[in-house]
DNA sequence: CATAATAGCTAATAGCATTAGTTTTGTCAA
DNA sequence: TTGACAAAACTAATGCTATTAGCTATTATG
C-alpha cells in the first residue's frame, strides 16, 4: 500500500501482451492483469477504457508491430528474396506473439480509422514486396490477398496446433513459399483459362 | 411453466450453432441459450457438460460437418476439377457457418481422440482430392498443409472482414485456386533448388 | 506552502457459470 | 389404474467477472 504502483497505459498494454502470448487471448482479464501489478482492477480504468478499450489498443499495437516487422524484413531486397524474407518475418512474428497475433487478426472492427490505416499499411508493405513480379492492374491486389491468405492460414494452424501430422513444419513452410512464388510468376502471364472468373 | 421444454443435447447444439453463426462465438453463453428455449440455465446441465462441454461438442460437430461437406464435393471428380470443387465447398461451408467454422478451427485441444480422428478425416479428404497430382512421398503431406493454409487463411480473412479493399472476392478466390493448382503441379517435378529445406 | 489534479482505493451492482438440493413430470411395471 | 422411479427443470446459493460511483491520499504545480 501507500506508494503508487506507477501504472501507465503503455505498461498495461505491455503486460497484457505478455499475458495473452503466454496464456492465450481468452485468459485476458482485468482482474488477472491488475494482480500482476499488485493493484485492484478498478485502478486500471484510470489508464485504459475498460476491457474493450484495452483490446482495441492491443489490436492496434499488434497490427502495427506486424507491419513494421515485415517492412523491416524486406528492405534492400526484391523479388523472390524479398518475398522469402517477408514470409519468414511474418511467421516469426506470429510465433513470438501467438496471442497478440491471433487477437489482432481476429478483430472484426470496421469503423475505426486508426485500424483501417494500420491494416492498409500492412497491405502496402506486401504490395511493395511484390513489386518485382510486375503484376498488371488488379492482379497485384489479388496477389496480396493470396499472400496474406497463405501466411495467415499457415501461421494460425501452426500456432493453434492445427497441424496434427508429425512432419517438419519448416519444410512445409519453405515449400509453400516456393509454390507461392510460382503462383505469382504465373500471374505475370497474360491469361489462363478460367482465371478471370 | 408446467409442460416440459423438451430439450435434448442435439437441440441445444443446434441452437448454439445458430447463435454463434449469427452473433459470433464470443456471444455464446448458457444464459442466452437457455432464454431461447424459455428455460433457466441450470436446466441445460441435464444435457450438456457445462459451457466447456458444449464448446467441445460444437468443435466436433464443426469438424465433422466440414469434412463431410468437402468430401461430398469431390466425389466423382479428380485433378483440378476436384480441387476446384473442394475449395468452393470449403469456402461455402465457412460462409454458411462463420461462427462454427471459426470456433472449430480455433480449438487448441490436443488430447481428445474424437477430435484427433475428426481432424485426420479432414486431412484424408484433402489427401484423396490431391491424388491425381501424383505427389511423391512426403510431398503429398506438405501439399495438404499448403492447401489447408490457403483455404483457412482466405476464409478467415473473408469472414472476419480482414479484406479491406473494394475488390471482388470471388475473383480473388478463383485466381487463388488457379495459383494453388500451379503450385501443386510444380511439386510433381523432381526438385527445385531450396525446395527440400 | 497551498491547491489542484489524479492514482489508486473501497463499496456496490449486475451478469455470468456452476453446484446442491428440491419439485415436478413422464413412464413403466404391478 | 396406480404406485414407484428416473429424469427434467426448478430455486437458491456461491464465486467469479466487469463496471461505476465516490473517497482518500499522493504528487505535482502555482
Amino acid at each position: 500500500m501507500s506508494v503508487r504502483a506507477g501504472l501507465t497505459t503503455e505498461s498495461i498494454v505491455q503486460a497484457a501482451i505478455a499475458l495473452i502470448d503466454e496464456q492465450g487471448p481468452e485468459s485476458l482479464s482485468l482482474a488477472s492483469l491488475a494482480s500482476t501489478f499488485g493493484v485492484r482492477s478498478p485502478s486500471l480504468y484510470n489508464h485504459i477504457n475498460g476491457l474493450d478499450g484495452l483490446r482495441h489498443r492491443l489490436v492496434l499495437a499488434g497490427l502495427r508491430a506486424l507491419s513494421e516487422a515485415i517492412r523491416a524484413s524486406a528492405v534492400g531486397r526484391s523479388g523472390f528474396e524479398a518475398l522469402h524474407a517477408m514470409c519468414h518475418a511474418y511467421r516469426a512474428f506470429a510465433r513470438q506473439h501467438p496471442g497478440l497475433y491471433t487477437m489482432t487478426l481476429r478483430s472484426q472492427e470496421q469503423g475505426d480509422p486508426e485500424l483501417q490505416q494500420a491494416g492498409r499499411a500492412t497491405v502496402d508493405v506486401v504490395l511493395a514486396t511484390l513489386q518485382a513480379y510486375n503484376l498488371p492492374g488488379d492482379a497485384a491486389l489479388h496477389a496480396v490477398r493470396y499472400v496474406r491468405s497463405v501466411l495467415h492460414g499457415f501461421v494460425l494452424l501452426e500456432v493453434g496446433g492445427g497441424f496434427g501430422l508429425p512432419l517438419e513444419l519448416d519444410t512445409s513452410f519453405e515449400r509453400m513459399i516456393t509454390a507461392l512464388d510460382y503462383g505469382l510468376r504465373m500471374s505475370q502471364q497474360p491469361a489462363h483459362e478460367g482465371a478471370t472468373q
